[in-house]
DNA sequence: GCTGGAATTATTCAAGCGTATAATAAAACC
DNA sequence: GGTTTTATTATACGCTTGAATAATTCCAGC
């Protein structure tokens, strides 16, 4: 006897796993990590469970896949807000200030990241990917810094150079996470304006030196 | 017929908590939120897991408790290092470098701390949590602050000093992430060094102004 | 030394987990 | 337009999960 069976949609390789991992990283923000489960992931992207394993060799894979795709867009926002910038001085205030700055303060996204981050510990295949996304994010600064030293004529050392992209790192870090975490005690643009005088200040520019838009 | 019973330790409630919150840390650092199963925890901890309910309503309320025991152990770990210092500049200079030095900076700690800060957006009950050490964090670094500055006769006001707070409280942070998930990239006092001159241009001090040791 | 009540264990239960496999619908091919 | 290929569904399997319950052991107060 033949069985009632749904009848489907076939899609491209491509699409059909961004939306796995699209629902993948729905459901971790919805439930958590623990709720990220294949039916409920197969749910969310309208198919069924055994699907998934024809994409990836297994949940874990695709886990992976997920972090991947959520650090690479958080580093390109900021990025790609950068490079709008004329001068070297408004290419780091524009990636000072996305970082700090919806859509990249996201509550959504902290949350994604904070369990990712959870299991670096535990698997390290994550603890590559989490590697990657800081040397890659530690690199952008330090070109940033350099073009920008240069374009003020000022002389700083490599050795300097690396520790301030280090500082100004954890600066930025540590703001995106007060601002997701804590929207609710800022100010609209406070967030914003107390990184650019933070940043004039660990470069130890004059105030305004940074943060003053030029004419 | 009468069943082979384990004979068993009947401990105070206060210990028998206490096991249980610190087996269910363990569990969670060492497998992630999703390997803290209600039977590992009860197996870490020596006992069986029906009791986990004779002191827990649930398993999410002991959560909540291993999660309140992981925030005050971090902060009072950075208050208590502060206040053997002398003067206000010592206590400032001490608080910073216990934030980036171990034990406050280890791997388990921050899995923890992560995954916890995940399961924020999804149990309401958790943000209240972490909102209260957000807080006492944030205000012993206001109160630093001011007794630093009455030392060193500067008029700072008090939106300034909140502003100084955020700002030294994120590069913190940020500074303790970097330090305890890519602890090989640094040297063994290149954090702490970067931390308190990083503070000092912050503040807008001269170099050496908090980093040195004064006789 | 009992004994009543609380702490702890052992066991059970339904639900849900990730994975494997076979059947089937849709597309691709010639 | 029939045939092959393959993406997708349906179903099953063995395990684990959090919770509930009943049986047992311990301890305090008498």
């Amino acid at each position: 006897m033949t069985v009632n069976r749904r009848s489907y949609h076939r899609a491209s390789e491509a699409e059909r796993r961004e939306d796995l991992i699209a629902a993948t990283l729905d459901c971790i923000a919805e439930f958590g990590i623990q709720g990220a489960t294949v039916r409920q992931i197969a749910t969310r992207a309208g198919v069924t469970g055994g699907l998934i394993r024809h994409y990836f060799a297994g949940k874990d894979q695709m886990l992976q896949a997920a972090y991947r795709k959520v650090m690479t867009g958080m580093t390109e926002t900021a990025i790609a807000a950068a490079i709008e910038g004329e001068t070297a001085k408004a290419r780091l205030r524009r990636f000072i200030v996305a970082n700090v700055t919806p859509p990249v303060t996201d509550p959504r996204t902290l949350s994604l990241w904070a369990a990712f981050i959870s299991h670096i510990q535990i698997d390290p295949s994550f603890a590559a990917v989490h590697r990657e996304n800081y040397l890659a994010f530690l690199e952008a600064l330090e070109t940033l810094l350099t073009a920008f030293f240069r374009e003020e004529n000022r002389a700083v050392s490599p050795q300097e150079c690396r520790r301030y992209a280090v500082a100004l790192n954890a600066l930025v870090d540590g703001l995106w996470l007060e601002g997701t975490l804590a929207a609710d005690m800022f100010a609209d643009r406070e967030l914003a304006e107390n990184a650019l005088h933070s940043v004039e200040a660990l470069l130890r520019l004059e105030p305004g030196g940074l943060s003053a838009e030029e004419r």
